[in-house]
DNA sequence: CCTTATTATGTCGATGATCGATATAAAGAG
DNA sequence: CTCTTTATATCGATCATCGACATAATAAGG
């Protein structure tokens, strides 16, 4: 596989797909946990506005990266939506992680100061 | 100086604009310049738009973070503009950096595979 | 000379993602 | 019985990037 390079003008999508994926892949479940799990792990560094986290999920459905599964609640419980990675999700995981290393292997050298 | 973390939101213009201030602490002058030195020296991992670039620029020197000033073609050259980083750039470039350090060391083990 | 490519800067409409507000609804707390 | 929390979703505003278009001067080639 050739070497993918995050591009810079798709830096904030790539970043949050990948800790919405990354969540998913460590077993959050469903979207409002998922929002919790990033925000408790990341001592609040990462956060997700929830206008920003469905759409994220939905795009991430449609493209064939997670798979998402209202429970049906016979059981009565609140409406929820839990997610899993798809093979295809596993994949892309692993491989744009390794391009968001290639991108900053890339851009510190480039703006190192004193030179 | 309290921590400074790249928001994942402004990831992508964060980026560019480091990219043009490095560019311009290197001496890179005019507009044009600084693109075709960020080509080069990354080897083509990172290129700008000039519709892109150009604007970057305005915003900066808005700012306050860089100064331009245009050659008084009194030899008749060509119509240029060239930019040098004042001192608050400088101190922006450093701090700006230092938080790209800082987002990376939160965000990498986050996205970490198999775990 | 004349035409074309290169240097150089700029604007503009379309696209796309995030943000904050708003909406809905069920469950638990007091 | 009311308020907060859990849970998902949409929508308009905002903002940056993209690619196209515009302008103009100089260098190169025939």
């Amino acid at each position: 596989m050739a070497d993918r390079i995050v591009e810079p003008q798709e830096l904030s999508r790539s970043c949050n797909e990948l800790l919405v994926m990354a969540a998913i892949a460590r077993g959050a479940g469903h979207g409002y946990q998922l929002a919790l799990d990033v925000e408790e792990r990341s001592d609040g560094a990462f956060r997700f506005n929830h206008g920003t986290l469905y759409p994220i999920l939905h795009r991430l459905e449609e493209r064939g990266l997670v798979a998402g599964a209202w429970s049906d609640d016979s059981s009565g419980g609140r409406r929820r939506k839990s997610y899993a990675l798809t093979r295809k999700g596993e994949k892309h995981l692993v491989t744009e992680r390794k391009a968001w290393g290639e991108f900053f292997n890339r851009f510190w050298p480039m703006v190192e100061v004193g030179r």
